[in-house]
DNA sequence: TTGTAGGCGTTATCAG
DNA sequence: CTGATAACGCCTACAA
């Protein structure tokens, strides 16, 4: 292979025709419609592209085509294994449809966000998923304005102006509480904030509702704010949780996330109280980790991958189909019950 | 803003050119050397740029630059925060150069990971950092030879052909080792593999040595094999562990990484094994989750956002600077030491 | 089946 | 500051 034909310039198609002695449409055609090429002239093409060591020049055909051959992600959290399992589902949905998937993180700053988005439009990106710090930025409502595909991740769009997929989080929230209700526990924590997050709203307000049907003093059902959905968050709410007197501290806690749980789940451990016998453990999302934790982790599911699979179907559609109406694809959660909110009580 | 001008087509700086009254030129000069255009033309050309929301069109920039703006990081599993705590330090890396950073993950896969290189070339990136499947693979020599800056991490390179970042992870073996042998321990479990990792390979040969220096017996070094370094693999090393005879069972395990010492910790307590008095366990990375597992876990510390950032430093170098020589960056791993190695034995 | 011409949007250059 | 023009590499007509 020589590699570098015209001082350090990538051969073009070009240059193929003039080693292979075609003309440049002839190499086009190889390219794009091997079909009509014989046979002869075909293999004569292909051994002087590899024989170069031809690769098509991406940002060509993309400024011919007008638009790129790919999909884009902008997670929340890189950090939190759930939105990379999102992105997996994606990244199949996107592999099927023969596009690329660049994976942005915004680490949960809007700056950020803006600016991934940003570089995304100038990549003319087929359509862009998004799980955003804020759905009612900005930013986030110029790209629809732009006329690009887009779907919101993990949170349903309330005026249906654009599609989303997530999970009902109010019913998570529900059937997490009524699960410890079940168990026994009549004292229970919600761990879990910024408020400013609606998924963490949505948890608690179902966490509520069923608390009040099953006629439980509001009272006991204790929110402990927290600042992020972190693991070291939820240690230092485990922190303040343990530092309840006991007969005001609650038997039970359902976390907002798994890695909120996590953290409590580790700081309970450390402060001597025995998981779930002190203190029964619920998360949300169910995370690897959460079935991995030393005291395996009760949760509630949500369809990780099949989120994005979906959400990736959705954008396509989007893209391709001039029918194509808005949809909110609504997921239903599942409660996955393991040791740390193993025992009845009394 | 009118975001649609040309039935469905994005403005072009020619829109703009004609919106604001000045030529195409003056819009280049607006958008590449703002200093060379009177202010007041500036303000108009800015002014409809905003109006018809503008966005530079980046294939076609590429195309005339002849190269892209982004810099690629294919990691080797996207399940593993390891991965995902490098390409953050690239990330910052990227940012600080202006460039977009395209993360793509090979899941393990050589194919997979020949796809995205050839998509990543195809994009004409700047450079290519990769944790690779295998290192000696036929598509990774070639990014090489197609001239292409690129960087290995979490590897060296054996033959100096290129950069590459990683720990001394024959000194981490060794410290993890001698850690446990300090500790008391006299029967020690190595858990890891497949073989054909090289990391998996240099961590037991430090442990390896390190045992033999201290003059203890080979077969008490017990090589507990896995197909692969995840919580599920680690896992089931625990189920044969807990099988063993007493005698027999090893008192450590030192793991090849944190997510099988995850999946051996859950295990060991599960089977009612106390960690870490009935069993010590020592893990590799020190990722997030290690200590915030409910034994917090004793792991070999790897520097990980730095050694993203250092990789992205040298390829950038490779990319720029003509002068530039290929470098082995290696880091010093670091014991940290938690609950689940926390006693002196005896 | 092959060759040729034009254009995608941006940038740079050069003469006014 | 304008206006015109060429070039990047690819693709698709259309003509031979």
């Amino acid at each position: 292979m020589r590699l570098q034909p015209r001082n350090g310039r990538a051969p073009s198609v070009k240059d193929v025709a003039a080693a292979a002695g075609v003309s440049l449409g002839t190499v086009s055609n190889v390219l794009n419609r091997p079909a009509v090429v014989s046979t002869a002239t075909r293999e004569r093409v292909e051994r002087a592209m590899a024989d170069l060591g031809f690769v098509r020049n991406e940002s060509a055909r993309q400024l011919r085509a007008g638009t790129s051959r790919a999909l884009a992600y902008v997670m929340l959290d890189g950090g939190n294994p759930f939105f990379h399992d999102v992105a997996e589902g994606i990244e199949t949905a996107a592999e099927d449809a023969d596009l690329s998937l660049f994976v942005c993180n915004s680490s949960g700053r809007s700056d950020r966000e803006a600016k991934h988005i940003d570089r995304l439009v100038q990549q003319r990106v087929q359509g862009i998923l998004i799980t955003p710090v804020d759905p009612d930025a900005a930013h986030i409502a110029e790209i629809g304005q732009r006329g690009i595909p887009f779907v919101m991740v993990d949170r349903l769009s309330q005026d249906g102006g654009h599609c989303s997929v997530a999970v009902d989080d109010v019913l998570g929230g529900r059937i997490a509480v009524e699960h410890l209700i079940d168990r026994g526990h009549r004292r229970v924590a919600f761990v879990g904030g910024p408020p400013s997050i609606g998924q963490v709203r949505e948890r608690l307000q179902g966490a509520r509702a069923v608390w009040a049907e099953f006629g439980m003093p509001e009272e006991d059902l204790i929110h402990l704010p927290t600042e992020a959905l972190t693991v070291s968050e939820g240690r230092s709410a485990g922190e303040r949780l343990a530092g309840l007197p006991t007969r005001r501290r609650p038997t039970a806690a359902f976390c907002a996330n798994d890695l909120l749980a996590l953290g409590l789940l580790q700081h309970a451990v450390t402060a001597g109280l025995r998981v779930p016998d002190d203190l029964a453990i619920v998360g949300f999302d169910d995370i690897d980790f959460a079935a991995a934790a030393a005291v395996p982790l009760t949760s509630v599911r949500q369809p990780r991958q099949e989120l994005g699979r979906t959400a990736a179907r959705l954008v396509l559609d989007e893209a391709t189909n001039p029918e194509h109406v808005h949809e909110q694809a609504t997921f239903v959660p599942a409660l996955v019950a393991r040791a740390s909110s193993g025992t009845v009580r009394r």
